[in-house]
Order: structure tokens, then C-alpha cells, then sequence
DNA sequence: CAATTAAGGTACTTCTCGTACCTTATCCTT
DNA sequence: AAGGATAAGGTACGAGAAGTACCTTAATTG
């Protein structure tokens, strides 16, 4: 009747199958231990042997929600950062943003926590648009200064500001085209060095 | 014995006071309805009639905290912004900080909450920025385009930004100089204007 | 086969929000 | 001044979850 027991990695993927689960459907606010454990046909000690509290569960089970994506490529800076930034905003106002800001709210300030969110960790953010950047450079598009991980970002810390403030709903495409090109377009450009094409 | 019973105004009074108090000594986590109703020397109900819920009242009891300031008018961009950064950064890594960043977790992405939060709320911020911006265009240090709300709380968001992304700890003045001098002053001297004097 | 390690099963403690319901004091109107 | 209307006080309780304790039982390992 009882199918052999499960133990060590097995068990562990289960509870995270079920963590996943619970995540997709009700959210953070809905993930409970008790039903993690139900559904994942075993208990709550199982899960606590393996995770600290409710939080880490809920981060390590988002994790496997996300995949890496590589950075576009265009050949224009413009037409990068823009898709960037759609990409973003997409996410950020998909039903797994608002997993996201529920673990980002949980969190807190706890860094290590934070550390672990990609979307939010400064190093994947930096690299993605440095790489963007760097092509730019490349091509004479942009200033060298400008290849700053502070100014780098600058786009999509703005658009998440616009989440922070605005909440939940999708950004109007405007906002991302003012962001890139009120602000982020004439940074990288810097110091009236002005030998790009003026798009649009 | 018992003196005189309280209530409207008074009781209002008293059950903010022993918020605000409990919101100190104790932050948002700390703040539990019996407490405040104790401190008051009244009980939940009474709490329950005036403000829906815990969220509520803590968002109530932290305004009672904080109090508007002039914007800086030094009469140099650079210290003005520099200046309003130091505040910003001050406030955020001080204790109301730490019940500022509570109250915006407790809160989620509920933007009714949101906006009563002073230092939250881009119309306050956006106002305080533009009038630092608006003197400086005067005085001929910032190009008129600048003076636009997503440009002018460049700034004050990057900053934002580093709380979120660091935690607590008080930004070094070195970040606080490195945004004003590389991302916000290049910004606002927009389009090769090149006018004021490179301070430092 | 024995010893050790990890799972399963259950129950429980603790916290705290939010409600329900009734009694009692104060206020306001006639 | 009386008598309703309104708001406070008192108390208890339901509900939801987190995290813990402790014991039994199965799988691994030597």
C-alpha cells in the first residue's frame, strides 16, 4: 500500500515540486507549510530538516520558477535597452512579478535573502546591461564612461521604481521610451560627445 | 475610580500616541493591536472602529513621525542635490527608516497605502527635486528640459535603489557623490551644454 | 544483522488578527 | 430633566499558520 519511502534528493524535489505548485497557484501568502507537505505527500519536518522557515522555501522554490535569458542584440542601443526594459516589464507584471515582490516583501532587508531573487541581485542586472552596453561602446553608440555599473543600470532601476510606486499593473510603453530616451540614452552618451543617430 | 471616560478626539488621540510609541520601541513587527489598545488603556475594539486594520494604523502612527522639510537652497546644484541625498540617506538608515521599509513590505504593492507615505510618494518627491532644479535652470546651471519628474528624481531613486538592493546599512558619502556626479549632474546639463563649472 | 540515519505521524504551543456580543458611560435632543 | 442614541469598555473566542517535540518506523550502511 505504501509505495517504498522516499529520502534524501527525492524527497527534496517533491517538496519542491509541491512548493512550486502552491507558489504558481496561490502565491507567497498562500504558500503554507502544511499544504507543501500535503501535497507533497510527506510532512512538515521534512521540510524543516532542509529549510530554515517559510521564506527560504518560498525563494528556493521561485528559483526554479525563473531561467536565464541572454541579452539581445540588435545593433542598436536603443532598440537593446528598449527590449530590455519590455522584458522586465513583463515579467514584473506577470503573475510571477507579483510572486516576486510578495518574496521581496517577505524578505524585508534581509540581504541574504535578496542575494538569492535574480531579477534582483545588482551583479546578474550589471552584467546584462554592461554586455549591452559594451556592444554599444563597440560601435560607437556610447561614451566609455559610461560603461558604469551606476549608470548602466540606470533604465531598469528607474522601471522598477515605477513598480515600487505604481504597484502591480503593466508599465504603458511610453514610460520605457521616456526612460530610455529622456534619460537613459542621453547619459550614455554623455559629455556632449553627440555622434549617434538621433533616433526617432 | 475610573476617571472620566474618553472619546472621539481624545481616544483618537491617545490610541495614535500609544501607536507611535509601540511603533518605536517595538517597529511594525512589534506592533500588535492588544499592545496599542493596553498602552491606551482602552481595548481593540475602540482601535477597530477607526482604522480597518493593523496596516492602517501603522501607516497612521508613522505620519504622525515624520514632518516636511524645506528643500536646501544653497545655491549650487550640486549641493543642493548632494544635500537632499544626505537627508534621504540619513532618514532611511535610521530607525524610522528601518519602520518606513516595514510598513512598504506589510503594504505589498497596495498603492492606497503607498501613497500616504510621504517619502514614497513621487508627487513629494518629484515637487521637492524640481523646485532644487527649477533654481538651478534659473541660475543657468541645468538645461529647462531637465526639469521633468522622471529626470529631476533620477537621483533620489538611484538612491532608493541601493537600499533595496544593500539593505539598511547607511549608504558611504561616496555613492551619494558618485550618483550626483555621474549620473544626475551629466544628466541635467543635458545635451552637450556644458556650461558649469566641473565642481571637484 | 546491527546500528545509524532519515521519514512519517501527530499533537501541541504560541501568536495575533479580527469578530461577536453584551454592558455601561456620555452626549444630545426634545 | 428624561430618555434615546451613540460610542466605550470588557471579555471571550474563532481561525490560521508557524514552528517544535517526540515517538515510531523504514531504509541505508558497515
Amino acid at each position: 500500500m505504501t509505495q517504498t519511502r522516499r529520502r534524501g534528493a527525492a524527497l527534496e524535489e517533491a517538496i519542491l515540486r509541491a512548493a512550486v505548485e502552491e507558489l504558481t497557484e496561490s502565491g507567497y501568502a498562500g504558500l503554507t507549510m502544511d499544504k507543501v507537505a500535503q501535497r507533497a505527500g510527506t510532512n512538515k519536518n521534512a521540510i524543516y530538516r532542509r529549510w530554515p522557515n517559510r521564506l527560504a522555501l518560498g525563494v528556493a522554490a521561485y528559483r526554479l520558477l525563473t531561467t536565464a535569458v541572454q541579452p539581445p542584440d540588435t545593433g542598436d542601443l536603443r532598440e537593446d535597452a528598449l527590449e530590455l526594459l519590455r522584458r522586465a516589464n513583463r515579467h514584473w507584471s506577470s503573475p510571477l512579478g507579483a510572486i516576486l515582490r510578495e518574496l521581496m516583501a517577505a524578505a524585508g532587508g534581509a540581504t541574504e535573502f535578496l542575494a538569492q531573487l535574480p531579477e534582483q541581485s545588482t551583479d546578474t542586472m550589471a552584467a546584462t546591461w554592461l554586455t549591452v552596453l559594451g556592444r554599444a561602446v563597440a560601435r560607437g553608440e556610447a561614451a566609455p564612461e559610461a560603461l558604469h555599473p551606476r549608470v548602466a543600470t540606470v533604465a531598469i532601476v528607474l522601471l522598477r521604481n515605477e513598480f515600487v510606486v505604481r504597484g502591480a499593473p503593466t508599465a504603458p510603453d511610453e514610460v520605457l521610451v521616456e526612460i530610455v530616451d529622456e534619460v537613459f540614452l542621453p547619459l550614455v552618451r554623455q559629455r556632449g560627445i553627440d555622434r549617434g543617430t538621433p533616433s526617432l
